[in-house]
DNA sequence: CAGCTAATGTACAGCGCTAGAAAGATATTT
DNA sequence: AAATATCTTTCTAGCGCTGTACATTAGCTG
């Protein structure tokens, strides 16, 4: 039962390969009765055509990669599912790479993407610096999310996490907190995130008058619930006093939640709480949790349309898109009455 | 700038395309001097072998489909993720389907399979019933998740829902609970495994000489936490005492979780909860989730095995593997003291 | 009905790589 | 030294499909 081929069904049918071929594309000129027999000896043979073959032919595979740290974090789960519905809208297939935050695997993305498998990468990198990836930048198509590194010549999809930090440290501020934790500083992270994030914070305490304390940026040994929940345990126990935390992550707000409650504090009565993805992690959580809430579909339209032209054949400089945020209002950090 | 082929390499170091190749490819046979020419012209031009070419000549596309329900499902991420891994572990790639369980989409994954994309398909369906799968099960590799369908001729992995939902029945009883609530059954649900986990649930109980009280098998409209959370909140308003809840899912789980709480009552105290799946999710509730734990490695491990199998040629009926499973005991549910 | 245009259909050369056959070179044996 | 065996390398026919170039037929016009 060997497969069936364009040439297989050409026989049947007793007509050439490209008339097939003109048949399956719904090539406007074919002689209606011809189309029909044609179909015919296709459903017959149950003909399905060979993406491969079609792919070295045309030289486009309809494939994208999408390049993320960790398949099952919730946010890059969730934009995972985004991208997927988008690029099945656009005609893509989607193959996930997942990085584990490995320079080494991140690297191995860029490379590959030479390889013809895909016609182009969404890449959201962790550890690869701006000039590793502008070296292997080679005029392919690609587009960076996130905020680890921006090549000049590279596109770059991102939200404005200075303002969003702020907006998140001035919701605090408005419902009354004046003794604001900031989670979590991670020695090994290289990431831009954590600095703009925390200059947001800053800036948020700045135009309110607070003192910013050293005591109260909290750091955590990875991007963990656990470590979050290690960590406001910790401070805790130094005797640390705060009464609102933005949390750079929705994962450390998770651990943050459960350190309070496993201490006994109320959220939000002796702590409010801002998490950061708006993952769906925080809907259900007790309390509800706030969040920073990217727009997700945003970035990935934007994202897209990047990669498209990128693929259409743009090569100019790097664009730099700033998609837009909102801040998700739940019970760990409510409106202000 | 075009890409680079074997032919430029083979031009560019004066020799034949097939020594190229055979440099590309390791082959022993090749003198050190010619092989060290040869990887300098590879190295000096950037050479990256063509994927979809070699595949078109090989046949073997080196990847494999996984075809699941929803990629931001927290277990199907986790399953993602550790498909992921054994692949790569493997040598495969791996292409995520999402057929957020339209009979279309899952259709469409079983007629892709005969497009020479991958060579296999690992395959979770929810709504496509035995014979629908065997009708277009036209012998190429193909392994099935979950409990949905098992088509004769088809290989199956999955756990024994029936002896998992009895433990988890077993443990609460253990306890102390009598009366134990089973969430939920939907009205849409066509899938075995509801069923199964009913039976289970209805078999511990009768070997516990209790009562089987419909009242207590809850319905919920999906599969959300939203669901199960408005589900268990009719049921206390309308009355309803229960001491126990076995969710069919930790989604569910977590809105019976909240639902509890919101209404007061206390967790592991007033009301017992178990979930199912194990996924991350229950390891940062307040309380932390006790929950049916089938050992996802062994199960990815299990799919490959025999999907490897298809692929090497085996052509023969289905095998069905049940993989192990455990409860994985946290603060909802706790061990009796 | 010749003379042209438009509509249909066919032939075939690639796309870039693999792998088996064949050839060429070198070493070993008698 | 001839004959045979063993390496190395080259040659080349596909893998299945697409798209260009060309051939054929049909449809009109004057």
């Amino acid at each position: 039962m060997a497969r069936i081929r364009l040439i297989d069904v050409a026989e049947l049918a007793g007509v050439s390969m490209k008339t097939v071929s003109n048949v399956v594309h719904s090539y406007p000129h074919v002689a209606p009765a011809l189309r029909e027999k044609v179909q015919a000896a296709i459903d017959q043979l149950g003909y399905r055509p060979n993406l491969t073959a079609r792919r070295l032919a045309t030289g486009k595979t309809g494939m994208i990669a999408l390049a993320i740290p960790e398949i099952d974090h919730p946010y890059f789960s969730e934009l995972s599912r985004h991208m997927a519905e988008e690029a099945t809208r656009r005609g893509y297939r989607v193959i996930i790479e997942q990085t584990l935050s490995d320079p080494d695997l991140e690297r191995a993305v860029l490379i590959d993407r030479e390889a013809g498998l895909v016609d182009g990468v969404i890449f959201h990198p962790v550890r690869m610096e701006t000039l590793d990836i502008a070296k292997l930048d080679a005029g392919t198509s690609l587009v960076l999310l996130g905020e680890a590194a921006r090549p000049v010549m590279t596109d770059h999809v991102m939200i404005d996490n200075v303002s969003a930090a702020l907006d998140a440290t001035r919701h605090l501020l408005a419902s009354g907190c004046r003794r604001i934790a900031f989670l979590g500083v991670i020695a090994a992270d290289i990431t831009g995130s954590t600095n703009q994030r925390l200059l947001g914070y800053q800036q948020g305490l700045l135009e309110a008058g607070v003192r910013l304390d050293p005591e109260l940026v909290f750091t955590a040994l990875e991007f963990t619930a656990e470590a979050g929940l290690r960590s406001v345990t910790e401070a805790i126990d130094r005797g640390v006093r705060f009464d609102g935390v933005v949390c750079r992550d929705d994962r450390f707000a998770i651990g943050a939640l459960k350190a309070l409650h496993d201490t006994g504090r109320s959220v939000p009565g002796d702590v409010a709480v801002v998490g950061w993805d708006n993952t769906f992690l925080g809907a259900y959580t007790s309390p509800t949790l706030t969040s920073v809430a990217p727009k997700k579909t945003e970035l990935v339209a934007a994202a897209f349309d990047l990669l498209e032209e990128r693929i259409a054949g743009y090569r100019g400089v790097g664009r730099h898109v700033i998609v837009g945020h909102s801040l998700a209002v739940r019970e760990s950090a409510p409106h202000t009455p």
